[in-house]
RNA sequence: GUGGAUUUAGCGCAGUUGGUUAGAGCGCCAGUUUGUGGCACUGGAGGCCGUGGGUUCAAAUCCCACAUUCCACCCCA
């Protein structure tokens, strides 16, 4: 038995229904929005990747799928959907188009993790990307789509954390700031901690080891260190929120994993399992990291399988399955010719109804109905034929009318 | 990458100090007046006991390695 590779899903027709609830609550929203779906190869060149999500995350560093392909080019399957979806909008030339562009997506991505509760190696978001403008406004629109999704899905117990990690100039000045404060105790540090030093002295504030986390008490905090305009911005951000009456904390530990945030970074966090299931930011830089113009953008991405288990927990009634109308049981060849003329122009008329394809007993067939839940049954043997009429049995009740053999008489039977 | 748990029929499981052809339930298929479902009864199909090595006269059972699934760290959606 050849077994799925590690961290992959299979979703099955009894829960795919599901997926398509949340996409057309999700996707309403969206394009009631403004946002158009747009939808990007699943491997890109690494470089695209290693340059705009950062060479120094984990991300880059130890959890992408790259293998080089016949050509010797070196390729990666995607870990995330900005880079992909901003790399079209330069390619494409979208900046000619009325700013701001506003992009929304659904596609898998894929990271090497080692497997546990909420994550997968291949794994689904929904994202959007606003692009084209740095105001304060374009960050509180798209965080409140993330809020409008929660509600319109009656998710409750999410909890909307935001921060600003600044602009690269403010930034490294509050790096530096934080490196003064650490280097004193620097060997008392585990580990982990000494190796983010250099690299990113902002996660050592995240520890959660107990030594490392009394060191860090009375440490620097970003937010003291915001240059004027990203202080501004970040206020008004805030304000709005506030306006707008979308609950929120600021979170000065939140840091994103991805290098190209700038100024707003937020997560909607559910508070029943603590994992984060929409993060977002501000990512004025990446544009032009990549080569485009330099453009300021905002967007947010949300694991889909994580929204669907916390979505499922709440919604058990909302959802029921879609159940056949009709069955057509069968006695014989003749009969059976007719009935599949009978299915196929009773489904012309939009009707879910199935007959026997397996040359069934008539007890077996009815077995069959029960278990697929069709609401009624038509039975048809050879006298039927003749007579062009049928009994259609209700599988509730049991009660039984009698129809004529035509598709329009059959549909209002079932439907009046 | 590190640590813990797990793996027996389609599914959830039982299998006692290693000992003949590995079990029940649910599900599946069929039969109980070869034209009527759910219930009941009867029967049937379906297992390299996760994979590969080793110990032994003998391994689902003991040992080792690898894999899987789940969980935690790390990190993230």
């Amino acid at each position: 038995m050849i077994q799925k590779p590690k961290g992959t899903r299979d979703i099955l027709p009894d829960e795919v229904y599901k997926w398509q609830y949340i996409e057309g609550v999700v996707r309403d929203i969206l394009e009631n929005a403004g946002m158009g779906e747009i939808r990007v190869p699943v491997f890109e060149h690494t470089e695209l990747f290693s340059r705009g999500v950062g060479e120094t995350t984990d991300v880059v560093q130890k959890e992408m799928y790259t293998f080089e392909d016949k050509g010797g080019r070196s390729i990666t399957l995607r870990p995330e959907g900005t880079a992909g979806v901003v790399r079209s909008y330069i390619e494409n030339g979208m900046a000619s188009q009325a700013t701001p562009i506003k992009l929304w997506y659904e596609m898998p991505m894929y990271r090497y993790e080692n497997v546990q509760k909420g994550r997968l190696r291949e794994f689904r978001q929904i994202g959007t990307e606003v692009i084209g403008t740095e105001s304060y406004l374009a960050d509180v629109e798209v965080i409140s789509l993330g809020a409008k999704i929660f509600e319109a899905l009656n998710i409750p117990n999410i909890k909307l954390n935001i921060n600003s990690i600044g602009c690269p100039v403010c930034r490294q000045k509050y790096q530096e700031a934080l490196r003064d404060f650490i280097r004193p105790n620097l060997e008392k540090y585990c580990d982990t901690c000494k190796t983010r030093f250099e690299k990113n002295p902002m996660r050592i504030l995240d520890c959660k080891e107990q030594k490392c986390k009394e060191m860090n008490q009375g440490a620097p905090i970003i937010l003291d260190y915001l240059c004027e305009e990203c202080r501004e911005h970040f206020e008004k951000v805030k304000s709005l929120l506030m306006n707008l009456e979308i609950p929120f904390e600021i979170d000065s530990s939140i840091v994103r994993g991805l290098d190209y945030y700038t100024k707003t970074v937020f997560e909607f966090v559910s508070e029943d399992d603590g994992l984060t299931v929409l993060g977002g930011g501000r990512y004025d830089g990446l544009i032009k990291e990549i080569g485009g113009q330099d453009t300021p953008a905002v967007g947010f991405a949300m694991g889909v399988e994580r929204l669907l288990e916390i979505f499922e927990k709440y919604n058990k009634d909302v959802i029921e399955d879609y159940n056949m109308d009709l069955y057509i049981a069968t006695i014989g060849e003749e009969a059976d010719l007719f009935a599949t003329r009978l299915v196929m122009n009773l489904r012309d008329e939009g009707v879910f109804v199935e007959k026997d394809i397996c040359s069934r007993s008539l007890k077996a067939q009815f077995k069959y109905a029960d278990k697929k839940k069709a609401r009624f049954v038509l039975t048809i043997g050879e006298d039927e034929v003749k007579k062009n009429y049928a009994k259609l049995k209700d599988m509730k009740t049991g009660e039984e009318v009698e129809t004529k053999l035509k598709a329009e008489e059959i549909f209002s039977k079932l439907f009046e």
